[in-house]
DNA sequence: CTGTTAGCGCTTTCAC
DNA sequence: GTGAAAGCGCTAACAG
């Protein structure tokens, strides 16, 4: 597959042949200094080299076209300038508020974010943190739906362990039974007062949306609701933590009648949209007919119509804190709560007694 | 910041130091092999080792928990097994989608994706691509919003031809004009056929809400509405390719007088989410008054109500094929292209003559 | 300040 | 089949 040219056009006297990528070596000839000192030349920390040089040096890398290695860097150096994070999906907005959120972070570190999706899969998540300690980065955020008892956490953590004990930093977000530094929401206590608002606003009966049962983000999110409303269990619909999961969840709550529900609580925004929708296609007007309220605070909440009640999560603040932690070398000094905020909006509107 | 564990509990009898990963050579060791044989059992790839001493290493990996490091193998082999995507936003659903086909198909060849993110910048653009050359991944695909003429233009061609040449693959994403094998929408066809649709639905004065004047995709989505309607040039109206854009797109037209202007035609999806809102805060209701139009048809454009008559683009798809196409030693046969299917909904109703 | 050189962890001829 | 050894491109002592 490596095909040869012939030569470069305009390129130097010493044909280089394609594939053959430029190394320092090229560069360190090139200007006429050893092999070490165009090393250090290339690295602005150094001091130890002679103004003339470096400009030499970084004339020929310019000319050169050069690139330094990473992998090579990263094997002589024994580590990497990157971290790592764990996302359930790339397109869910609530894992990529997460990610824009840790890129800037690590981009104000001057280090690389790369991203890997698991897809919600436990069994994958551990291959590919198995994989990312093989990458060496700094750190690895991981920000899984990570279950209350999964059947792979002991593996995941073992892994993570391993991790650290290499010399990597493993920071969790919203999963604060395990035992690593964690970036946390308050979920319970956002969806408490998100119930209480809503109680004020004279809703009595909700029913709740929730995500899987192992699900500790949901969980949280319920035990809030079940603080202020006494919950029946046939008013507490699971299915899946996603857009589609609160369309059927909708759904089911419909066909099985409504009964005296006046508000639907949502437990997080995506489900809230779906139920929405799934409403609307029921010939139900929410806001009007019934309440519906999300968790989250995503973009999308304001747009949606009637515009969304929800508990607003700084997520992107939570993405950069995350990695901002996981370069820090302060101790770990227990799970760092992050509050909410409630967003009172169109979609649960004052409810006449 | 390299502590020193005493002893590993229930560890080996050769107390480990912390932050020394156990390497392959440990492996052989441990699996009374050489070195070279502990490398060629790890590689499914290789028969050439018998079955009894392939077992007793992977024995011996497994019980050290061994990662092989990548990096390592990078520099040794020369390359990697990952191919980077570069996009201009993570949360933005346009390229989350074409993020997260792109990552299933990487997937599948058994290659990791990282992704980095150039925030619509050019130059940072450039900077990344530089940077990703260092990685040296398999290839290298760039679904930036390149413009039609930026100033960083021919340096970019000048980065990624240089990554060819060295041996590397550049696959584009809606960016036919660039000398590379690109994947792109049939923009300017799928807004023509939006524009027939609407004006077959009785709508006769379309104002259109585009993206910045240099970005190629907005450029041929408007060359096809106006391939159907006359379009005055006080009803094309510029702003940032975004939610926000839309909506001071929209705040605008509003301003000036919406005139005996029908329909709204944004661009892309976000954008005519953004300008629904801002006719909802307007008290104008988008689809009753006035139609509104989109173009990408993301998740939400069903969810939003009205909801969103717009431009099928299958955008996972796109990412997916991008980087088949990067991994297949197929000659560049051209800007391949893919088809986009009108989809009215709500938003634009049958007018009445 | 600069050059020499010994690794980093792994792959891969090349002999045996 | 298996082992020894020569790199891969780079960093970082260690001498000058």
């Amino acid at each position: 597959m490596r095909c040869v040219v012939t030569d470069i056009p305009g390129g130097e006297a010493k044909g280089r042949k394609a594939g053959s990528r430029v190394t320092l070596h090229d560069v360190a000839r090139e200007a006429g200094v050893s092999y070490a000192t165009a090393s250090r030349a290339v690295h602005p920390g150094t001091r130890k080299v002679k103004e003339a040089a470096r400009n030499r040096v970084l004339a020929a890398a310019a000319k050169l076209n050069y690139t330094p290695n990473l992998p090579a860097q990263a094997v002589a150096r024994g580590s990497t300038m990157t971290v790592a994070l764990v996302v359930g999906d790339v397109v869910d907005p609530y894992f990529s508020s997460l990610a824009a959120g840790a890129r800037r972070a690590a981009d104000d570190a001057g280090l690389t974010l790369t991203m890997a999706v698991t897809g919600g899969d436990p069994a994958r998540e551990l291959e590919i943190v198995r994989h990312l300690r093989g990458q060496r980065p700094q750190a690895i955020v991981v920000t899984g739906s990570r279950l209350t008892a999964g059947l792979h956490q002991d593996e995941l953590i073992d892994e993570l362990r391993t991790f650290e004990r290499t010399g990597g930093r493993v920071v969790l977000i919203s999963q604060p039974e395990l035992p690593f530094p964690t970036i946390a929401l308050q979920n319970r206590d956002g969806s408490r007062r998100l119930a209480a608002a809503i109680k004020r606003l004279g809703y009595r009966r909700p029913a709740v949306l929730r995500g899987p049962l192992q699900q500790r983000t949901s969980q949280e999110r319920l035990d809030g609701v079940a603080d202020e409303y006494e919950l029946a269990p046939a008013h507490v619909i699971e299915a899946a933590f996603t857009r589609d999961g609160g369309y059927a969840a909708m759904r089911t709550l419909i066909e099985r009648g409504l009964g005296d529900i006046d508000v639907i609580v949502a437990l997080n925004d995506v489900m809230a949209i779906g139920a929405m929708s799934a409403l609307r296609d029921a010939g139900i007007v929410p806001g009007r007919q019934i309440g519906v309220a999300g968790f989250d605070d995503l973009p999308t909440a304001s747009d949606v119509i009637p515009t969304l009640t929800t508990v607003a999560a700084p997520l992107t603040v939570m993405g950069a804190r995350a990695v901002q932690l996981a370069l820090t070398d302060a101790a770990t000094s227990g799970p760092e709560k992050v509050t909410t905020e409630v967003v009172i909006r169109d979609s649960t509107p004052p409810r006449p007694a």
